[in-house]
DNA sequence: TTTAGGG
DNA sequence: CCCTAAA
């Protein structure tokens, strides 16, 4: 697809020089960049083993392994979660941190990889046993769900983070739409030495190695500058196994603004090369830490598995199979671990909010912001999510066994990928990090304290939370923060992040355009292409209620004034409408296209676009004159398409008049009177606002026209055409008048 | 439901 | 490309 060429080969700055020639894709060709520095190809080959050796966490790694884990970050969730009673820890490596922080969890299938990786130290790759996967289990089971393994204090429902995961079928609706959201990002950016960057749906495998089951692949990418990590998961074209729709609200979105014409121009990131010493101490340190773990049972079906994080005193369980989705909801003392809820809102489901189901917050004030794929779901704070499902989550058979899809939950064998490449910064940097809480441009100073507490309630506007990657108290200083003082990325715009100072570490889960904003120039190649998509996206202006929150709430602190070390931070911007009312990609006609339209118009005038939108462009879909009904209110609609109801029914229902198509649209509309409701694809008109410009191109001097130019042999055509058909067209309405006189 | 036309 | 009115 497209889209995914966009991305993999984006990504393709470096061609990891450990995979064995003959696993190597031959989609990583192109873009190949050479690195001489070894330093650096070791730290590289750390992050590769970074992500690519998932570590598998679950129950047991909470309990037996957590000490291990130094350097583990706590998400920002629990963070702010936590209860006050808990000191924060200075050490976040405290028994019970595991509860606290991400929990990963990661099948491994190319252990060569990480032998070769850490060549010579395959020997602390050791860990707990991988989750080793059925291809069919999840098929047979038909439902998936897993939860990462985290502490949720459910005492305070006010600060509860709410992580569902909902895993949607590629079914009914999906058809249009499944590949936009194959795609999602996560990314580290150490501006400053190395950017991390996983692709939501992403197998964190080797790579480029081959994805036995969903031909997932990751890509590592090195420059002078930047080591990246490009995980991606082609959709399952064949549905071979449930290709589960997930939005991972927070981390990943923009997926949808791949496909759906958002495109963002690349902006370039100056960054500065690692110094090859750090580069090895780094190593070093990676290497003798037990953080990577290569997992003995791993095959080749092992992959990826993933899982979002949340905190909510219910947890929602979304059980898919192929073509359905069954949910339900059970509180979570039913649960015999505590763990986060995934909170995911349906993609398709943009427009939730208030949809019956809840599993997006304000149901009816800000559509947008549903739609927007916030992870803070009703308060909550989500650093990264990951979707399992979406990569096709085969859990073990041992594990699943007989068990019944609740206990799919289970977090063993499920990790997130932020949590990883959180893992793979805090090894990298030594750790004794922290994430920290920016909210409005104020530093939560106290981020112990809850949500609620903070001052941050559910209608907050998202956008001005933010996160800092910041030393933890223990350390006196940050590890490579040339200052120490704090570096605010206000990101309210794209340029922000893309000016980013050098020492600047970013910590970044939003969405893709925004990492595409934060990615240095490093190869100079396909960026441009892989985010064309985006241009759409712009950032939310800043919200204008932020004095006023911050006055109300003294555990802000404005961030400039605070002393904290923090190195960055990187807002929870809300999309732009791109997300939520998606804006059509901008297709230009080619001039074939146009001349078959010449054609047609020259054939059957100018009145008839249905006919001409049929003759001319019957093979091309996003062409086509669609129109979804949504006459039986139990059809899922299979597309995206515009609102063309009555405005009224608009306002009634409060969609956009350009809503995206998702179940939520249809819980929506059961609840008002939808006689006349119906979708509409706007690309019905494209032949007519085609014929407009063109019409229009036509008549003005050639030194005017833009794009690709028209031949003028065309151009001529159509004024001729339009010429004649206007003129029949005038005539017609003379003959039905003069009839229509006749008459009277 | 489709067309037409303004933005 | 978006939106709406009107046929």
């Amino acid at each position: 697809m497209e889209f995914h060429k966009r991305l993999d080969y984006g990504f393709i700055g470096y061609q990891v020089p450990h995979i064995p020639r003959a696993t190597r894709s031959a989609r990583g060709r192109g873009n190949i960049r050479k690195k001489s520095d070894s330093n650096e190809m070791c730290a590289f080959d750390l992050l590769t083993t970074v992500a690519g050796k998932l570590l598998l966490e679950g129950e047991s790694t909470s309990n037996s392994s957590g000490k291990d884990r130094s350097g583990v970050v706590k998400d920002t969730a629990e963070t702010v979660k936590e209860d006050e009673d808990t000191p924060l820890k200075e050490n976040p490596c405290n028994e019970g941190c595991q509860e606290r922080g991400f929990f990963i969890s990661q099948i491994v299938s190319e252990a060569p990889v990480v032998n070769h990786c850490l060549s010579k130290s395959t020997d602390t790759l050791s860990g707990p046993a991988s989750v080793i996967t059925s291809s069919d289990c999840l098929e047979k089971l038909g439902s998936a769900e897993q939860f990462i393994n985290g502490e949720c204090k459910t005492e305070n429902r006010n600060c509860s983070t709410k992580v569902e995961h909902e895993l949607s079928g590629c079914g009914d609706f999906s058809s249009c739409t499944l590949g936009a959201e194959t795609k999602k990002q996560l990314k580290i950016n150490l501006s400053n030495d190395a950017t991390i960057t996983t692709n939501k749906r992403a197998a964190i495998c080797s790579s480029e190695f081959p994805d036995p089951w969903d031909r997932k692949r990751s890509m590592l990418v090195a420059s002078d500058n930047t080591v990246k990590l490009s995980l991606s998961t082609d959709p399952d074209p064949f549905g071979s196994f449930p290709v589960i729709r997930n939005d991972v609200q927070l981390a990943n979105k923009d997926d949808d603004e791949k496909s759906w014409g958002c495109t963002q121009p690349s902006t370039r990131n100056k960054t500065f090369k690692l110094a090859p010493r750090v580069v090895d101490w780094r190593m070093r340190k990676l290497q003798a830490s037990k953080y990577w773990e290569v997992n003995p049972q791993s095959d080749d079906e092992g992959h990826v598995n993933v899982a979002s994080i949340s905190l909510d005193n219910e947890t929602r369980h979304v059980y898919q199979k192929r073509e359905n989705v069954y949910t339900s909801e059970r509180s979570q003392r039913d649960f015999p671990f505590k763990k986060r809820k995934l909170y995911y809102c349906n993609s398709f489901s943009n427009s939730d909010g208030g949809s019956s189901d809840g599993i997006c917050s304000s149901p009816t004030k800000d559509l947008n912001r549903d739609a927007s794929g916030y992870t803070l779901a009703s308060s909550g704070v989500l650093i990264g999510t990951y979707s399992p499902s979406a990569y096709g989550i085969r859990l073990p058979v041992q594990q699943l066994g007989r068990q019944s899809p609740k206990e799919l939950v289970h977090p063993s064998g499920l990790m997130t990928p932020m949590r990883t490449v959180m893992e793979a910064v805090m090894a990298i940097l030594g750790g004794g990090l922290r994430i920290g809480v920016v909210f409005q441009g104020k530093k939560v100073r106290d981020d112990r304290k809850t949500l609620f507490q903070t001052g941050i309630s559910h209608d907050d506007k998202l956008d001005a939370l933010g996160f800092t990657l910041e030393p933890s108290p223990s350390r006196g200083s940050p590890p490579l923060g040339p200052e120490g003082r704090s570096r605010v990325l206000p990101c309210e715009t794209p340029q922000p992040l893309t000016r980013c100072s050098p020492g600047s570490t970013i910590i970044h889960n939003g969405m893709q355009q925004e990492t595409y904003n934060a990615f240095p120039d490093y190869s100079g190649t396909n960026l441009s292409n892989f985010i064309e998509s985006d241009h759409d996206s712009a950032p939310s202006p800043p919200d204008a209620s932020l004095e006023k929150n911050a006055a109300d709430s003294r555990a802000l602190v404005p961030v400039a004034a605070m002393d904290a070390e923090a190195l960055a931070v990187v807002p929870m911007r809300k999309p732009k409408r791109c997300e939520t009312v998606q804006r059509r990609i901008r297709r230009p006609f080619s001039v074939f296209e146009v001349e078959a339209l010449v054609q047609a118009v020259e054939k059957l005038g100018t009145g008839r676009w249905r006919d001409v939108k049929m003759r001319a462009f019957d093979n091309a879909k996003h062409r086509t004159y669609v129109d979804l009904k949504f006459g039986c209110l139990g059809k899922e609609p299979t597309c995206l398409g515009a609102w063309h109801g009555p405005t009224s029914f608009k306002k009634s229902t409060g969609l956009g008049p350009v809503q995206l198509v998702s179940k939520r649209v249809r819980v929506r509309l059961n609840l008002v009177t939808i006689s006349s409701a119906r979708l509409v694809l706007l690309d019905q008109c494209s032949g007519l606002d085609k014929w407009k410009t063109l019409v229009h191109t036509a008549r003005i001097s050639p030194q005017q026209r833009r794009g690709e130019p028209v031949p003028q042999e065309l151009l001529d055509r159509v004024l001729i055409a339009h010429a004649y058909w206007s003129q029949q067209q005038a005539r017609q309405q003379m003959k039905h008048q003069s009839e229509t006189r006749l008459l009277l």
